[in-house]
DNA sequence: TAGTGGTCTAGACCACTTC
DNA sequence: AAGTGGTCTAGACCACTAG
């Protein structure tokens, strides 16, 4: 609850971390920030389960002694980083990581011809190691840490489609390399580590398939390949996962769009 | 100006097209949405200069009969478009579109070390030609008509990094091959041809070079390069250019952002 | 100090969904 | 008809910039 009653600002709040996507220098904090965070909290925490109608715009606005207006900025940067569905009529729900809208999100391949399906993935390995100097700079951490390694292949249709290699720091992830693992991971770090990636950046190349590569993905041996060498972050803009994929281009493509 | 005087809605702008990013079904036409296409109308047609400063929320709002909330949301929307800058306690300002700004927004390669550079270009030819059909599908234009083609080179730091086949409908952009062409041609497009792109679809493969492309960038035939298929899009969602990109990525990468 | 955009409020009405 | 989010207004104050 923010600790306010009149439309004067909060002094404690504005020293508060602010690490946010719009980090500025001098810590000046709108209170519809206050409240986002506020709400994004109690989601990560479950108090509404994923799926769950919220309160209204103007009870909440009530029960937190905002306006409906700030309310309804908070909402709104909800709904922009994916933590709720709104439909006017209906409610605010809060998200489901598991639908086919993460599949636009974060899921950035498709078959040239036919419709975009979500991919199936097979374990390859699992395994754990210390952190690599790439692994270390991309994920913020110490060298001497270790991460965990996930290695699976993704199909389209019964087509292997992608090699996903997916490092993460242990000490964030304890002991993920022992368990059964869901094709949609991202669920699982939030469900089950509290982590919520909402959002990644990705750094493409072509390369020439290795022999191993090219076998998993039925491919020769030197056939061209997209590289994808993704970090994933989180609301606070804190990097906690790597993810390095060889995804085949013959009969996929990787799309993208601009504004 | 908008023939509105009261909180009442106006009955003839709901059957106004409506072929916006959020275009629904039914027509309904926020007052927003008529006062940011106004705004936008009166920026294409040069009423006021790039880079010049425009009134106050307040000036805007009252000239347009509309309150100032309802502004400050239009004037949100060009600035989301990039038609516009807005400076707290500075003001607002007609975006230029030559600016590093645009870098970040439609050229997403970069070095692999060292700064982003905006590339240099060279053209390597320009012609017309049928459009085939590929061309047609995405361009939405009749099969018989002709488009533009030209092909250029882009270095950064004198190094060649891209290859670019640009593909136009003559019918918008008419005898632009015998033009002088500059590095920025969105730029062109806007100032000489009254097109403005505010934003792109991109469709990634990896490829083999080509001992053409090969040739020009410096690189082996066989060589695996990224193939960028970009589609331009006006503010209405029309496609207006097409053009295909061949770009090594030994020294640089293409970057996206996901969310 | 004046002017700008940014935040916040309070309240009204509209469009959509469900009963 | 009731309840939701979406739009719109009117007015206040705050933070930032510049003379």
């Amino acid at each position: 609850m923010l600790k306010r009653g009149r439309p004067q600002r909060d002094p404690s709040a504005r020293s508060a971390a602010d690490a946010g996507e719009d980090a500025s220098p001098v810590g000046f904090r709108p209170l519809y920030r206050q409240v986002r965070d506020a709400l994004i909290k109690r989601i990560v925490e479950g108090a509404w389960q994923p799926g769950e109608l919220l309160p209204s715009e103007h009870e909440l606005a009530a029960t937190m002694n905002v306006s409906q207006g700030t309310m309804r900025k908070a909402l709104g940067e909800l709904e922009r980083d994916n933590f709720v569905i709104r439909r006017q009529g209906k409610g605010t729900f809060v998200a489901r990581h598991d639908e086919a809208r993460i599949l636009f999100q974060f899921f950035r391949v498709a078959p040239d011809e036919g419709d975009s399906e979500f991919p199936d993935s097979r374990i390859v390995s699992t395994a754990t190691r210390l952190a690599n100097d790439e692994d270390a700079v991309t994920l913020k951490m110490r060298p001497t840490s270790r991460v965990a390694v996930i290695e699976r292949l993704r199909s389209i249709g019964n087509r292997p489609c992608i090699i996903e290699r997916i490092i993460l720091p242990c000490s964030l992830f304890p002991r993920i390399e022992k368990r059964r693992l869901p094709n949609n991971l991202y669920q699982l770090y939030r469900s089950d580590f509290g982590v919520t990636i909402v959002r990644a950046k990705e750094k493409l190349k072509a390369v020439l398939a290795t022999s191993h590569d090219g076998q998993l993905l039925g491919m020769k041996a030197g056939a061209p390949l997209l590289s994808i060498d993704r970090v994933g972050l989180t609301a606070e803009g804190r990097p906690v996962e790597r993810r390095v994929s060889m995804c085949r281009t013959d009969i996929f493509h990787y799309f993208a769009e601009l504004k």
